[in-house]
RNA sequence: GGACCUGUGGUGCAGUUAGGAGUGCACGCCGCCCUGUCAAGGCGGAGGUCGCGGGUUCAAAUCCCGUCAGGUCCGCCA
């Protein structure tokens, strides 16, 4: 392990057992762990005791238990996992008996005596054993699953990330500061996780979704730099790569700074994170992709960059030059004709095209195909096509025989959407991202507003106090579909790391941002009245991102999953299994706090 | 809110496609044997309402409906 703690010699121990060597032979030593392996002979009895900290990280040391000794009676019918302390003297093993998978293969420890600290029960699931157990066991017996080992070391990498993080921000300048835990409900993003207050009947404390309105008053107050490795709240639905109910994030954000100074901090923050965490290098600065773009050519807004496979345009080229009525009449229509080309390695049974379809139709899209069989061209698109239109695909999807082109006719976003999926699975299933490879790009110009469909009007596309592009003069002169905000993503192999803006800290800008969302300003006063104040007395221009901590760190442990970089998550349907959260209270409890249970109906 | 996958002794699986006796594998557990193993080995044994409820059938782990739990995804996450 790294930054192996001090041992504190004591009546328990003298020596960790995973340190000895055949420098120590002959040493009398004393030696507490868990008991992780018993081999019986009858007549001679190996123990492997196992130090804290994993078996990687901790180490493990041989006993040798003879019948005459006083360590017998304890350890011979002891079970696993259970805690011992025991003295012995150090030997040099045999040469035949080396064991040289094992750093202290070359010695073992003759036990003298042995003292039982703790016992354990029979085990619900095998600890020292590498098979795979199911994960809602391993929740449920978190500190088992620590024993392990796979999932301390990631714990051990998550303290190194936060200390590399602090060590660099720190020498750039940026003050942590802790923000509050219990603070006021805010009514736009995500459902807030609220907490009652017993002093003030029916007034709600709630968790911070993020301390975004916090960090931004810190700026009014003249911090500089601010950072903090936050504790956010989203009482929200999970996903693989999203933690239910709280997760963390590198919260930053600094005064009188542009776009630019924040990309150029990130960048060197990501920098010495890769570097301090791995020996692969990126190469700094990041690659940028508007948000268009990375719509039009990958069909995302947080496209994996470690393949190509980029999505072809044939719109205006094959849009309306057809005889075939789906192509014919897109253009008019709004519409456009994308394509993606499919590596032809994978043989595609027809069911996968049919699979293809039906996520197509699912999203309101036609989709269709061409595959470049080398007998000929098949599906669909080849009896339709005149083969002048399919050569015209091919070159354009760059496909080759062997390959298919998928081909989306739809509305921009949802058929980019249908094609960018596909590029993702595909790419997943042949294998086309290089494992070792750190990909990050910055995604932005995004659009400030998006149509709301329902009501015909506008939304804020993402958060409503970013600054948009050309100010007060875009907001009146543009279509508010043309708007761009200085808001950007940063992205890794397809995974979205972080999100930021330029903030808006003119109330006069804020105004008309949100006359355009239809709200009139008393709304920003009483959604959000500590940052209106507050923006009436000064504040500095600011920008600021808040990089996800588990999401980065599992990116860069290559997880899947965001529960194996966390000692104690939530599981997917936010419950804890360990300590049963959430979980009923006593009547007692609900009078204190002004409350009453209403369940729901059927 | 919705879709899909999974649920079989303590653990991890096979058996479900095509209904025919709780049938199998590895580990664990209990007992006995065993002085050089390190996934110790040998012999014996215990342990199951096949998640739960209902239905179809002569017969259900297997088919159907519902439900619960775990996971993946859509919606959602400014």
């Amino acid at each position: 392990m790294e930054d192996t703690p001090p041992l504190a010699v004591n009546r328990y121990r003298d020596h960790r057992g995973g340190d000895l060597r055949p420098e120590h032979v002959g040493h009398a030593v004393a030696l507490a762990g868990w008991l992780a392996a018993k081999r019986d002979h009858g007549g001679l009895l190996f123990v492997d005791l196992r130090d804290p900290g994993g078996p990687a990280g901790g180490g493990a040391v041989q006993l040798v238990v003879k019948p005459d000794g006083g360590a017998w009676e304890v350890l011979e019918g002891l079970r696993l996992e259970s805690v011992v302390s025991v003295t012995g003297t150090v030997v040099a093993r045999s040469p035949e008996t080396v064991n040289p998978r094992l750093p202290t293969g070359e010695v073992e420890v003759v036990a003298e005596t042995a003292e039982v600290l703790s016992s354990a029960d029979v085990l619900p699931f095998p600890v020292e054993r590498d098979t795979d157990i199911g994960e809602e066991h391993r929740l449920r017996y978190r500190y088992l699953d620590m024993r392990r080992g796979p999932l301390t070391e990631r714990l051990v990498r998550r303290n190194r990330l936060a200390g590399v993080v602090r060590a660099h921000l720190g020498s750039r300048g940026f003050l942590e500061v802790q923000t509050p835990i219990l603070t006021a409900s805010s009514p736009e993003g995500a459902r807030d996780f609220l907490v009652p207050s017993s002093q003030y009947p029916g007034e709600f404390y709630a968790l911070p979704q993020a301390p975004q309105q916090f960090k931004q008053l810190l700026m009014v107050g003249g911090v500089e730099r601010y950072f903090q490795i936050a504790p956010c709240f989203r009482d929200e639905a999970s996903r693989a790569d999203r933690s239910p109910g709280e997760f963390y994030q590198i919260d930053l954000e600094m005064a009188f700074a542009t776009q630019e100074d924040v990309f150029d901090e990130v960048e060197r923050l990501m920098t010495a994170i890769v570097a301090g965490m791995t020996d692969k290098v990126t190469a700094a600065p990041f690659p940028r992709l508007r948000f268009a773009e990375a719509v039009d050519r990958y069909g995302t807004d947080k496209p994996d960059l470690r393949f190509g496979l980029e999505i072809a345009e044939l719109t205006a080229t094959l849009g309306g030059r057809t005889e075939l009525p789906m192509l014919a009449g897109a253009p008019s229509a709004g519409h456009v004709v994308r394509a993606l080309r499919v590596p032809g390695d994978r043989t595609a049974p027809r069911k996968w095209f049919d699979g293809f379809a039906e996520a197509a139709k699912a999203l309101g899209v036609t989709g269709s195909w061409l595959q470049l069989a080398p007998a000929g061209a098949k599906g669909p698109l080849a009896r339709r096509l005149t083969d002048a239109e399919a050569g015209e695909l091919t070159r354009a999807a760059d496909a080759r025989t062997g390959d298919a082109v998928l081909v989306a006719v739809g509305s921009r976003l949802p058929a980019a959407a249908l094609l960018g999926e596909q590029r993702r699975q595909v790419g997943r299933e042949l294998g086309l991202a290089d494992p070792g490879t750190l990909a990050f790009a910055w995604v932005v110009d995004f659009p400030m507003y998006e149509r709301n469909e329902q009501t015909g009007g506008w939304d804020f596309a993402h958060n409503p106090f970013s600054m948009p592009q050309g100010g007060l003069e875009a907001l009146r002169d543009l279509d508010p579909g043309d708007v761009l905000a200085y808001q950007y993503d940063l992205v890794c192999n397809g995974v979205e790391l972080s999100s930021g803006a330029v903030r808006n800290h003119r109330p006069d800008i804020m105004e008309a941002a949100f006359a355009v969302a239809g709200y009139g300003p008393e709304r920003i006063r009483s959604s959000f009245p500590a940052l209106w104040n507050a923006f009436h007395y000064g504040p500095p221009p600011h920008a600021g991102i808040a990089p996800g901590f588990d999401r980065i760190l599992m990116v860069l442990e290559d997880q899947a999953n965001i529960r194996e970089v966390i000692a104690f998550p939530l599981n997917q349907s936010a419950r804890d299994l360990l300590m049963g959260a959430p979980s009923p209270v006593s009547d007692a409890q609900l009078r204190d706090l002004h409350l009453r249970v209403v369940p729901p109906t059927p």
